[in-house]
Parts: structure tokens; C-alpha cells; sequence
DNA sequence: TCTTTGTGCAACTATTGAGTTGCACAAACT
DNA sequence: AGTTTGTGCAACTCAATAGTTGCACAAAGA
């Protein structure tokens, strides 16, 4: 995963719907119609979903006959929160290293 | 934070002209109008995403003389990773779970 | 006081995105 | 064969948001 992807990985877990699907396939790998029976969405608006939420690489279609299933992948919510711990830490470092100054040391 | 301020948090996120405004902030503290002078948006277009990145603690504003700087709270993003993390560590443990149980263990 | 400069508010445009319905098609099942 | 069921594609509506311009106002500095 690179820097480019880093935002709209970030938009993609800014829509309220996409967490509910993507706590749904937690409970188990789950088609696009499958979802729509369980979400108070059309299995279109869902599909569409699915695609940005595969983009990101949030997601894994496997397909199981005539069907696709889909799959989260875990190690990519790590991954970027990794990639965020870093930045807040720079942050926090930046911000101590200016304290420091300012205190005279 | 709590967690119905996350998906706001991810949403404030997935901007890349904000992540420009909190890149600049990032070396030092700066105003609306100072911002708009770096970045190639109007002041008023910067003073809304201050909005939004105020809303979710991205940002706190600091009032010197009469006119208003922001400071980037660098913590936020940590405790959002944090968050973060622990949700995909979630998933990594039932994947886990359920390969175990489909090895036969 | 006059001028400058930073903010704040309002109105407006344009684009994006979430959601819908409808139709077509392919793969299973009877 | 015919029927069912899951997918995919297209067009459309509606709301939210990123962006703009314009104006008004308050606070510093000349």
C-alpha cells in the first residue's frame, strides 16, 4: 500500500454503510445479495460499495459457483492504522521538539 | 473520542486538500488567510475544512491577537490508529478462528 | 481618523456520491 | 424446455460537499 492510496482508504471507512457491510462479512464471506438481505440498502447500492471497498483493497471477491462472495482483509485496517500511528507520531514528536525549544532546552 | 465520531474522523480524513491544510499546520501553527496564501484554494474554501477538521479534534484554534491560528492535535491521530488497529487485529483473530476450525483444530 | 488586514456570513455553482429502478444476461435447478 | 436466482450495466434522482464570489464588520497600524 502507498502514500496515493492512503486517502481514499480513508474515505472509503467514511460512509457509515460500507461499515456496516464490512461488519456483516465479518460475521462470514457474504455475496452482494446476500448482504442486500440483511442491510436496509439495495443489493445495487451495495455492489457499488463492494467495488470501493475493493479498490482499497478492503475486500476480496471469491467467486463460489455462479456466485461472489466477498472477504475482508483484516491486515489492511492494521496496516493503515500503522501508517497513521506513524503520522500522529511525527506529529507528537514535532510538537515536543518545538516545547523544547521553547523551554530553553 | 467515542465511537460514533469515528466514521466523521475517517470522513475528515479522506480529503486531500485537508491533509494539505494539516501538512502546513504541520510547520507551525498558521491562520486562514496564512494557509490560503500556501495553498491554491480561496481562504473561505480553507476556513470550511477547519470546520470539519475542527469538528472531529483534528484541529484547535488559537486565538492570537485578532486573528485565529490552528493547531494540529497530533494525539487524535494516534488514538484514531489505535482504534483503527484494534479492529483489524479483531478480524485477524476470527480469520484465525475460523482457519483453525477448517484445519480441523 | 483613515486604511489595512483578518474573520465571518450568505448566496450561488458544480461536482461528487449514495441511493434508486429497470432491464438484460448467464448460470443453476426442476 | 422453462424457471429461478445472482450479477452486471445504464439512467436517473437527490443530497451533500468542495469550491467560488461578494459583502460586512471588527481590530490593528499609519
Amino acid at each position: 500500500m502507498t502514500t496515493a492510496t492512503l486517502i481514499p482508504m480513508f474515505a472509503a471507512l467514511g460512509d457509515e454503510t460500507r461499515w456496516s457491510i464490512l461488519a456483516t462479512l465479518g460475521e462470514g464471506d457474504a455475496s452482494a445479495s446476500a448482504l442486500a438481505g440483511r442491510l436496509p440498502v439495495s443489493r445495487q447500492a451495495i455492489a457499488k460499495h463492494l467495488v470501493v471497498l475493493r479498490e482499497v483493497g478492503l475486500v476480496e471477491p471469491v467467486r463460489v459457483g455462479r456466485e461472489v462472495q466477498f472477504r475482508v482483509i483484516g491486515s489492511q485496517l492494521s496496516d493503515t492504522a500503522r501508517r497513521l500511528d506513524a503520522i500522529g507520531a511525527e506529529w507528537d514528536r514535532r510538537l515536543s521538539a518545538i516545547k523544547k525549544i521553547a523551554e530553553g532546552f
